[in-house]
Formats: structure tokens, sequence, C-alpha cells
DNA sequence: TTCACAAACGCCTCGCTGAG
DNA sequence: CTCAGCGAGGCGTTTGTGAA
């Protein structure tokens, strides 16, 4: 078909160092090119129209097969142009400049975005920069503390409490367990959870697991707040490396909420049931509760883990026998008699 | 084999209560 | 009044199970 037939071919035109664009229409390469040269004011001579996406310079043969409404770059003699790529790079040449600045850049590149990689990857940096990780209180990172409650003040404050939070639902969980002993030994049942609750209480619920401000045995994180997955439960590392700082804006604290204490040694299908059942089978031994704590609310059984590496399949781990109960103090007295006698 | 459902893994928000 | 402690209930996900 002659090309004079043919509807006009439309387009987005921009120049290279503006962020504004125009629509054109043609039914050539030349008169797109007549067109956006004579509405932004440029020679003719030596200029050239490119796809904004890629760089592919447009020329007779691809006019009539680029997408309708593509974007194009026009380029004067001597100007090239890559792609977004390049956009990019002009983007990260900001990071020179303050924060403000940067964020500024940022924002104006996203607004009018739609690809939805591009858009991933300005959203990121976007992330990035507006991370205020040696913010600690509210005072120093608003943003971070939106949607909280007025009494959370610092930072460390918050994660804390977040522990401290799931460490209470695993002693919820352990108390309801009352259930599945029999009424007879339901007591000896509470009296041990309830020596469990009052070491928790003594150990802040282990909150310091997610404060950066504890000290290196007690949390989980760097002192700056960056937490590492543990990896599945099964497997010794997180081979996807996965990491995350809850301290640095507020999505990545939001974010976290999605990481999980995974249990080694399943609390609710294991732990629970061997701990009713050690107090039912008792007959006269003590019930080591401290073993129990440790498997329920100590790092001892538990991994901060991504969600992803979270399975939550059956893990077909069981507690030890052999530490259900308290070792008889018996055979070192017993040993200590015969040196007497 | 497919599908629906229950159960278990988590975490969060909300509202109540009682102590300081 | 504020705030910690607590429990109920909700959400989202995966897994296991049994009926069609």
């Amino acid at each position: 078909m002659s090309a004079v037939l043919r509807k006009p071919k439309t387009f987005k035109l921009r120049s290279l160092h503006s962020e504004k664009k125009f629509g054109v229409a043609g039914r050539s390469c030349e008169e797109v090119l007549r067109k956006g040269c004579q509405r932004l004011q440029l020679p003719i001579p030596g200029s050239r129209l490119c796809l904004y996406e890629d760089g592919t310079e447009l020329t007779g043969d691809y006019f009539w097969s680029a997408p309708d409404n593509s974007e194009l770059v026009l380029l004067t003699a001597g100007q090239t142009w890559q792609g977004f790529v390049s956009d990019i790079s002009r983007f990260l040449s900001v990071f020179q400049e303050p924060h403000a600045g940067v964020i500024q850049a940022a924002r104006q590149l996203l607004w009018d975005e739609r690809a939805p990689l591009r858009q991933k990857l300005l959203a990121d940096l976007l992330g990035t920069v507006s991370e205020n990780i040696a913010a600690e209180t509210r005072a120093e990172d608003p943003p971070w503390f939106e949607g909280l409650e007025s009494r959370f003040r610092s930072k460390s404050g918050y994660l804390r409490y977040s522990c401290e939070s799931r460490i209470r639902s695993y002693l919820r969980e352990v108390t309801s367990g009352a259930s599945l002993v029999g009424a007879e030994a339901r007591e000896e049942y509470l009296r041990l959870v309830g020596s469990m609750q009052q070491k928790l209480q003594a150990a802040q619920y282990n909150s310091s697991y997610f404060d950066r401000g504890a000290k290196a045995g007690r949390r989980l994180c760097t002192p700056e707040g960056w937490f590492s997955c543990q990896g599945p439960f099964d497997v010794d590392d997180c081979t996807s490396r996965h990491s995350i700082n809850p301290y640095s804006n507020r999505e990545s604290r939001v974010l976290f909420s999605t990481w999980n204490l995974d249990h080694v040694i399943e609390k609710k299908r294991v732990v629970v049931p061997a701990l009713a059942a050690a107090v039912h089978d008792a007959e006269g031994r003590e019930v080591d509760w401290e073993y129990f704590y440790r498997l329920l609310f100590t790092l001892e059984n538990l991994k901060l883990v991504h969600i992803a590496c979270h399975k939550k399949t059956t893990h077909k781990l069981h507690c030890d026998p052999s530490r259900v109960y308290c070792t008889p103090a018996a055979p070192r007295r017993k040993r200590h008699a015969r040196h007497r006698l």
C-alpha cells in the first residue's frame, strides 16, 4: 500500500535533555523529523530519530513497523542515545548531589514510567535513597513511624515490641496446650508453663533478638540493623542471601513482618505435644521445663527466615527423649555417699 | 486427577483490663 | 491518664486429606 494512502503514524517525541514530550504524526520518517525539528527549533541536517526504549534508529524501513505511539528521541548531529539505560546513568550521576535532589529526580522519572521493570528499578532506587538507617527516634525519621501508635518513640523500641509480641504468642499457644493433658496433670502442666513465663519475663521475652542496640550475643542483626535469612530449617544457610534492614525505611519495616521466626523442631506439631506427654508420663520424674523453654523461645531452636525460606511442611524432627526429664542428681549423691562410707 | 476444605505455619490489629 | 499485658479474631500462605 502506498504511504500516502495510509493513516499517519503517531509518536511521542522528546529531545535528549528534556522530560517534555509532545505528539507527532506523519506518513514518513522525514515528515516526523521535519515536524519535530520545527517544534524543538533544531536544525534538520544531521538530525535523526531513535526509539527512546532501546535507541534503535528510526529509518524509512522501520518506520511503519514501529509500534504505534512509540516514544522517540530527536538527536542532533553528534548526540547519541543507547536507550533508557543512559537515562539511568544520568540519573545515577545525580547521586553526587544532596539527597533531596536525588529523590526529586527519581520521582520525576517514576511519575510517568509505565514499563514494570523500569518502574521497579526506579522505585527500588527511590527506596534505597530514602533509607535513613542511622536515624533512631521519631523526631529523626517521622516517615518510618507512619501508622504506628504514638507510644513508639524509637525504632529499636518498636522492633523490641514486635519481637516480644511474637514470643508472647508462642507462650499463649503453649498455655492453650493445657487442653492436651488430662485434668489430673493439667495443674502440673500449667505450673511448668508458669516457670517458663517467669523466665521469659526476666528475659524481657527475648525482645533483644530484634534490637540493634542489644549486646552482640543477644541480637540477630548487625549494630546497623541488618538481618540475614538463616535459610530453611533443614539447610545450613540461605542460598538466596536474603537480607533486610527494617530500621531503614517504612517499607522495610512493614516487609520485615513477613519474615518468620521458624521453629526448627515445630512448636505446635512437636514441642507442645511432647511437653504435654512428658507431664502426663512423668511418674514422679521432674520435667526439665528449661529444655522446652529453649526449644520454644530461644535461638537454639528458632531461625529467622525470609518468607520464601519458610517451609510449612512437617519438619519430621523430634525432641530429644533423654533431655525431657531432669537428670536425677541421685547418682552423684550416691557416689558421694559411697565415698563417705 | 482435580477440587474443596481443614489444619497448621505465621503475623497483625483491636479492644479490654488493671497497675502506676 | 498512660501504658503494658493479654486474648480474640482476622489475614495470607502452604500442606494434607478425602470426595467427586
